[in-house]
DNA sequence: AAGGAACGGAATGCTTCGTTCCGTTCGAAC
DNA sequence: GTTCGAACGGAACGAAGCATTCCGTTCCTT
């Protein structure tokens, strides 16, 4: 009953992550992608989707929450380790590879955030900026957090159709970002703020000019 | 005649370029805009559109062409600097404060290219190439012009709400882009090839999955 | 005063998509 | 072997969004 091996809670159960899979695919290609697109990269039909989702803002919620998730993760094994710069470098690869920012940040706005997922928004967002500081003596004096959300949306910025050269892309260009991140003359312009950073979690003023719907 | 000071012919005058200026603004907030959404922003109505332009598609050719237009006179008068990596630097801001590469890019796959186009598609990349040629003995040895490409969609991604603030921080972002390109530790992974960069203007292979219809 | 270029915006018809509905499949229990 | 029902597949439905057209109005021009 916990761990059915075969028949029909078996396949249902493997149907559960593979449809997680396939939306992840969909979505992160197309976040306006249709829930039909979902369910044929899947190969179920719709209904399968439906019995586990009440809705596609619930589907777009999970995923995104998920993500989040996966964040967090990452910045607490990263953590870890001894090397400020190292930890920060690890922590940065792996949500770069794992293409976590545009699930958490390029998703936002297609739904209505939960209390927990808020939470945990504030938490990774403590855990990342931890991880900032220590590495930030190794870094131009001006760097702050909320450089990273920038440099994390830079790099989900790179893609190419193959998922495997846009990982290797990403690596590329990451790499640059981080040497540019640590040395060089002084920066123009102010630093991003909370607000301009966060802008697109915010309830929707109904601004159709500013607010891409992309 | 041919420059009506008052009246309606100097009203209409104004109107083609008040149009031309919301569609940059409204195609670069969304790319999938709907056209009324234009014709809100410049104040008129939808007839005034398609009295200009035979449709949707045409108006999204004539904005990126001269998208295009305005990256080769970048280029061309960056190209005049004698300093190589000034001109360089020039052109690059140039690009990124005129948004250019969001109208060219971002835009693709949206409309069939003329020729025209084509031709001074081609144009635009030797200039362009030319003028990274001209900087590379200051990069790092791995560089190539299509890391270019890559280098203006990161910066293109970065957005805010206040368009002021977003160059500001494109400007902020490119000057750590461009120091990370100047040197550092070797870089990971192979540069992109050409059909990676140009992916987007493309046949569509009718693959929903990997073509972003964003 | 007449004519018409330029315009505003409602109306139209089509496409896209989220969601529901119903008939089918097939493992499990007896 | 038969029955039951959870899990499905996918067509059908209805709502929205949108490109384009159409027609009545405005107001320069002559």
């Amino acid at each position: 009953m916990t761990s059915p091996t075969s028949g029909r809670a078996r396949q249902a159960a493997r149907n559960d992550v593979t449809i997680l899979a396939a939306a992840k695919e969909v979505f992160l290609a197309d976040k306006r992608a249709p829930v039909a697109a979902v369910a044929d990269r899947a190969g179920v039909g719709i209904s399968a989707l439906y019995r586990r989702y009440a809705g596609k803002e619930d589907l777009l919620r999970k995923l995104c929450h998920d993500g989040l998730r996966t964040f967090i993760d990452q910045a607490e094994q990263a953590s870890a380790a001894a090397d400020d710069w190292a930890a920060f470098e690890t922590f940065v690869h792996g949500v770069v590879d794992a293409d976590v920012h545009s699930l958490t940040v390029h998703l936002a706005g297609t739904f209505t955030p939960t209390d927990e997922m808020s939470a945990d928004a504030v938490r990774a967002d403590e855990l990342a900026s931890a991880l900032f500081e220590r590495a930030r003596p190794q870094m131009r004096p001006e760097a702050v957090p909320a450089d990273l959300t920038m440099l994390l949306e830079m790099c989900a910025a790179v893609r190419v159709p193959d998922p495997v050269r846009t990982t290797s892309l990403r690596r590329r260009y990451l790499a640059m970002l981080l040497d540019g991140l640590r040395a060089g003359a002084a920066l123009p312009g102010p630093a991003p703020t909370w607000l301009e950073i966060n802008w697109r979690w915010l309830p929707r003023p109904d601004d159709p000019a500013v607010n891409s719907r992309e």
